[in-house]
RNA sequence: GCGCUCGUAGCUCAACGGAUAGAGCAUCUGACUACGGAUCAGAAGGUUGCAGGUUCGAAUCCUGCCGAGCGCGCCA
């Protein structure tokens, strides 16, 4: 099901009706946020003829791609949403606007259906407007300006440098990059943040893990077990053989066991395709003061309160079910310390909103971080968290328990080891992140087709290798887009022309699986298209328009699904 | 007990409150001596967990119940 909205501003309205011809003239530009305007125009012209009221008009008009194709090349529902606030009947009120729009612009044929849907259809040679589009944006083609001049935050997969990534930061790698690039594509000035978490009790236990490991001996109680600890180890001792014997001890396998572990994070998110503007360490904000400062700003609004020897956060009064310790009875900043002086940190850089994406196990901190805010004297209204659910490991379809003290951890290497980058990252942006997810491992690496990422790759590779061929036989795309007239060039044009609107909800939704979903729907709508349309003059038959509006319609679907590919972070492959 | 998320085809998952709930995989039947068969056409597969409510219209919103995951620390 495809659909599009498009609001249009008051002041745009103006006077429709007799202007409408030059406003949108046979041959204008009919893509979907056009012809939303247009009914738009034509429903107020249509309204304030007939002595009602404009004003019930929705400010967004929804115009749909019906799923059947008897229901026309596009329909709305205006008049269905209007009618009973305006006191007429539905079917009526959407009879006045299929009068007013037959033959209006590109509009080749209104009817009304069903309850009061307007059934729309266009000329084949208005469409084809939506293919020079794409043509001539090329790799802007989608992007928006919904964020234009926002300074945006997005914090992602700060997982604990104690580790590497495992298959929940996995997603977070994913979906938070791709949500980088589709809120960058609507006008955004995204800055990727990773937040180390390298203050506090979980650094010491890894440091203590690092030194028992050097000494041969077992894991503490409390510490971590994975190989890569006992690997950690014997890098820190090679760099520092004296590691062990030194009074130091404990701080050189911190400085140097932290610091290496950091680099693998980074080296893993790297050759993920991930990469951050800004790693952010939360150490920093304690050796410079900052949390200190936050505390003691927050004490002298009154919005701490001291009670059992530690300093309380009132964050009840902002919204959270309790209220928080800040500062510990032994005097000890609480974790809230260091994310409050973090969030003022990045106000302080600018940023209008910053996004913080959490795995469900920490959706408690939703109160948490919007009372600091407030508390803060800041608007809660600037900090953004979302919350995804669960990666789950899955063998044989039994869930599989993973875990970091066991060392059983299925980590992002070891998924791209299996299935490649693409695969990995497309198994992890094709869903919501409102829905737990299971990956099977052993199902991936077997059976590697069963990720749509293929099929989606496919149609790019077979679009390029047609591409070549057309250059080898010396056929140039050509502009006689009218001719496009088969079923299939039509719902290939009007899928190409859905893709900036799936990009802005994709944005103001924070939901990348839209794009991918629409990347899988676009595909099929292309290899159908091909099955049915032949692109290229066969043995020596001779070229002709048709022929070269057909390249001219592959050229722009190319391009589509390697935009499209980009904003996931997936691979757009000439060859496959 | 309270809170958040989820419950849709055999499996993994889609579906801004819209028309006949869709894809992929799996199963079955078909399609090139032609532009890439990693494709296409078709079949089969559903009481959208259950029960009420709101609406012209509910998988979607509201209430209750059932089930699953995750939270509910002076841990981080």
């Amino acid at each position: 099901m495809c659909w599009l909205t498009v609001a249009v501003p008051a002041s745009g309205i103006g006077k429709p009706g007799r202007d409408q011809r030059e406003r949108f003239p046979r041959l204008g530009r009919v893509t979907p946020a056009a012809l939303a305007e247009l009914v738009r125009a034509t429903a107020v012209d249509v309204l304030s003829t007939r002595g009602l009221d404009p004003a019930a008009l929705p400010a967004a008009v929804t115009i749909e791609r019906p799923r059947n194709p008897e229901h026309g090349d596009y329909a709305t529902n205006l008049a269905l949403q209007t009618a009973k606030k305006l006191g007429v009947v539905p079917r009526e009120l959407a009879g006045w606007l299929a009068e007013a729009l037959t033959g209006t612009g590109a509009v080749a044929s209104a009817e009304v259906a069903g309850p009061g849907f307007l059934n729309l259809r266009l000329a084949a040679d208005a469409q084809g407007a939506i293919v020079r589009e794409v043509l001539r944006q090329g790799r802007a083609y989608g992007h928006g300006d919904q964020f234009a001049k926002m300074k945006i935050n997005l914090e992602f997969v700060s997982a604990n440098p104690t580790g590497p990534i495992h298959l929940g930061g996995t997603r977070w790698a994913a979906v938070g990059d791709a949500l980088g690039r589709i809120l960058a594509a609507n006008g955004g000035d995204v800055t990727r943040e990773y937040y180390f978490n390298d203050a506090g009790a979980q650094i010491d236990r890894f440091v203590r893990s690092l030194i028992a490991a050097a000494k041969g001996e077992p894991a503490p109680e409390d510490g971590y077990a994975g190989a890569y600890i006992g690997e950690i180890a014997a890098e820190v001792l090679r760099r520092e053989p004296s590691a062990l014997s030194s009074p130091d001890s404990h701080e050189i396998f911190r400085r140097i066991g932290v610091g290496l572990m950091f680099d693998e994070i980074k080296k893993d998110l790297h050759e993920f395709g991930t990469d951050f503007d800004v790693y952010f360490h939360e150490n920093s904000l304690h050796e410079s003061g900052a949390v200190a400062a936050a505390v003691d700003k927050l004490k002298d609004s009154g919005a701490l309160y001291f009670d059992k020897g530690a300093w309380w956060l009132r964050s009840t009064e902002f919204g959270d079910d309790k209220d928080r310790v800040v500062i510990k009875s032994d005097g000890d900043p609480a974790y809230i310390a260091g994310d409050i002086a973090y969030l003022v940190d990045k106000r302080s850089r600018g940023f209008d909103l910053c996004i913080y994406m959490l795995g469900a196990d920490h959706h408690g901190y939703i109160g948490r971080l919007k009372a600091a805010a407030a508390a803060l004297g800041d608007d809660p209204a600037a900090v953004e968290v979302l919350i995804g659910q669960m990666v789950n490991l899955v063998s044989d379809g039994q869930p599989v328990r993973m875990s970091k003290r066991a060392g059983n951890v299925i980590t992002m290497q070891d998924l791209v080891e299996a299935v490649g980058v693409d695969a990995a990252r497309y198994a992890m942006t094709r869903s919501s992140v409102d829905s737990s997810l299971d990956i099977d491992l052993d199902l991936l690496r077997k059976r590697s087709n069963d990720n749509p990422v293929f099929y989606v790759q496919y149609a790019h590779s077979r679009l390029a290798s047609l591409l070549r061929n057309a250059a080898d036989l010396g056929v140039e795309p050509g502009d006689a887009l009218e001719l496009l007239d088969h079923d299939r060039e039509g719902d290939l044009i009007r899928t190409i022309g859905e893709f900036p609107r799936v990009v802005a909800t994709a944005g103001e939704l924070r939901e990348p699986h839209r794009v991918a979903r629409y990347l899988e729907e676009l595909a099929g709508t292309y290899h159908r298209f091909y099955e049915a349309c032949r692109v290229l003059p066969r043995g020596d038959e001779e070229t002709t328009d048709l022929h070269r509006a057909r390249l001219q319609l592959c050229a722009a679907t190319r391009q589509v699904l390697a935009n499209g590919l980009a904003l996931l972070g997936v691979s757009a492959p000439e060859r496959m």
